[in-house]
RNA sequence: GGGCGGGUGGCCUAGUCAGGAUAUGGCAGCAGCCUCCUAAGCUGCAGGCCGGGGGUUCGAAUCCCUCCCCGCUCGCCA
């Protein structure tokens, strides 16, 4: 069938005809296609734009455009309304060219050819000194449905986990595995290497605030370290490696494995952080305070506020945490085209700082930042491992889990004890994903157990279920012939469905530009869509329709497994 | 105090960059729908000065100005 997108066409159509009509009055005005926000009409071109330049009302020009401009495929239709002209989709076309394209591309629909442009995701890189909690769990769940739509529409994707083995808080970490006696701790409530630290960390912290003698043995490792000794930088990495196999554990468990992990004592080490310090120093804008220390002078560069400064080596001639990140930003265009890096708000200086300094360097490209706002507790508490305020992602997905289990065994006590919890998994982490990743990440969201396990609704239990149902009823059918006839395709339902899932490469392309938010909210509607199908028209019971009926469902089913699969969430064939 | 981001029915949220028709969904609420393909569903009802105030425009949730509230940030921290 047609490789061409039903919807690309129609669009096409649309702006020529009115160009055409517009043409005839000698007129170049560019025309805008809008989606309209009325039912029934597929695209619509307002013509307020228009009233000057023809020295007539919206309304008059809309009805006489209307008609000169002649239906001819693939419009239906042309009407004024409004001073806006609304044209209709031809319904065989549509039909045929969308059902045409999902059974010829089947899981490739959607998709988009090869680009061969390397993109590298930096995301969740959280610190190393604690397990993973709700407040960053943005990060790997956006970063991570990112990189799938950028390889979704052609890109060549490195995942990348910036691990920060590196500065205070993970020295304490270290010292306290170290120097604490068990018996001083209480036990971690979850046997985690991640969890089973946290004790250790927070009576580090304790005694280094209450203890000179601790503090000091703590700045002395902190010294040795960043001039480079080998002996703390590898018992600190140890720590840090041990804490990592805990986190990646968790973000495993959410469907998350990243490509590659770089540890930010390498570049310590390899010297490319003191190289990246003696090539600042000869920038016109480098300065010093006389006592060892440097900075860059940022003040042209958009930085603002009374300290326009950003500093790049401690008086002692160490570097600083930026400093190496530009090494690493450095060593990630040796390897990529673009760099993305998703980070919390807190860094949005640092990055401002860290593509200023990259400039100065001669760096000609600049990572593309995906800033998200914290998850705060209820109240506004802020979540910290160190305090004790926090709900750890581990625990949120137990909950989930067990939740979601208590629902499958309450309607399907006709399934095997394992096929009951491997269900469950499946859709109680789904909800974790979606209830995340669907809303805008510069929004600050505050921690709602209501919400994170809500499973109806605009919720992934809500597409699982249009999924599973689709499949059901295709396992039920026991083999169909593919009919794409537009004449078996005429409910309401049954149009609203198809032109729902005309709308998924462009879906796609959307969530590649960074707004991942808006991926769910096309799930929700597609599977509406199909549940509203399913609600009106009998599918297995059909007569002459029935073929073509399952046709459609064998779609949705594919556009609703892959909207899942890109959102990183499975699709249960049964729930 | 400066910079950046957010503020949309009781609650959560889309739309804001590229201004257009009755502002998108969901949760909670109310009223219905399982002798029929999974009711985690469907149908209907109710609920909004799009933070406040000015302005630009034929037209503003969207652009401009201003004020208020919330978050982040302004370290020789990471």
């Amino acid at each position: 069938m047609s490789e061409v997108n039903a919807l690309e066409l129609f669009a096409e159509s649309v702006g020529e005809a009115v160009r055409s009509v517009l043409g005839k009055r000698g007129l170049e005005a560019c025309v805008e296609i809008v989606e309209p926000t009325v039912e029934g009409v597929d695209l619509a071109v307002p013509c307020f734009p228009l009233a000057k330049a023809m020295g007539k009302a919206p309304k008059t020009i809309a009805e006489e455009l209307a008609s000169e401009i002649e239906a001819k495929h693939p419009i239906s239709g042309v009407e004024a309304s409004n001073g806006y002209l609304n044209f209709t989709m031809d319904h065989g076309f549509l039909v045929r060219n969308v059902l045409g394209e999902i059974i010829s591309k089947g899981d490739d629909y959607g998709r988009k050819p090869p680009t061969g442009l390397r993109v590298n995701v930096e995301h969740t890189s959280t610190n190393p000194t604690g397990p993973i909690h709700v407040g960053r769990a943005r990060n790997p769940i956006i970063g991570d449905t990112l990189a799938r739509v950028l390889k979704a529409v052609g890109h060549e994707v490195t995942t990348e986990y910036y691990v920060n083995d590196v500065g205070k808080q993970v020295v304490i970490l270290s010292w306290g595995v170290r120097n604490i006696d068990p018996g001083d701790v209480d036990p971690s409530d979850r046997d985690k290497a991640d969890h089973n630290m946290v004790p250790y960390y927070r009576e580090a912290n304790r005694r280094m605030e209450e203890d000179p003698a601790v503090a000091e043995e703590i700045s002395e490792l902190l010294r040795r370290f960043e001039i480079g000794d080998r002996e703390v930088i590898d018992a600190v990495g140890e720590t840090a490696a041990a804490m990592i196999d805990g986190l990646r554990e968790s973000l495993s468990e959410i469907g998350v494995e990243l490509d590659v992990y770089t540890w930010e004592s390498k570049f310590i080490l390899d010297g490319s952080a003191a190289d990246i310090v003696a090539r600042l120093k000869e920038s016109e804008h480098a300065g010093t305070e006389g006592d060892g220390s440097w900075y860059l002078d940022l003040k042209d560069f958009g930085i603002k506020g009374k300290n326009t400064r950003f500093t790049f080596t401690r008086s002692d001639g160490t570097t600083l945490y930026t400093t190496r990140d530009l090494a690493y930003h450095m060593d990630k265009f040796k390897r990529a085209d673009r760099v993305i890096d998703v980070l919390g708000e807190d860094q949005k200086l640092g990055s401002r700082q860290l593509c200023a300094a990259l400039e100065i360097l001669g760096c000609e490209k600049q990572p593309e930042a995906i800033f998200y706002s914290f998850v705060s507790l209820a109240g506004g508490t802020k979540m910290s491992t160190r305090r004790g305020t926090v709900v750890y992602l581990d625990d949120l997905i137990d909950e989930a889990v067990e939740m979601a289990y208590g629902e499958v065994a309450k309607r399907r006590a006709d399934l095997s004890e394992g096929r009951m919890r491997e269900i469950a998994r499946v859709i109680g982490i789904g909800a974790i994903r979606y209830n995340i990743v669907r809303v805008q990440p510069d929004k600050q969201m505050v921690f709602n157990w209501n919400e994170a396990l809500n499973f109806e609704g605009n919720s992934a239990p809500f597409l699982q279920y249009a999924h599973a149902r689709a499949c059901t009823m295709i396992g039920k059918a026991g083999g169909f012939r593919e009919d794409t006839d537009p004449a078996k395709l005429t409910d309401p339902s049954e149009i609203r469905l198809v032109k729902a899932l005309s709308r998924f490469g462009k879906a796609l392309e959307v969530a590649s530009t960074g707004r991942v938010h808006l991926l769910p909210s096309y799930g929700q509607e597609v599977a509406s869509a199909f549940n509203q199908f399913y609600a009106s028209v009998p599918v297995l019971s059909a007569g002459r329709e029935r073929d073509a009926r399952l046709t459609l469902t064998q779609c949705a089913r594919v556009v609703l497994r892959n909207v899942l699969g890109y959102l990183g969430i499975g699709a249960p064939e049964e729930m």
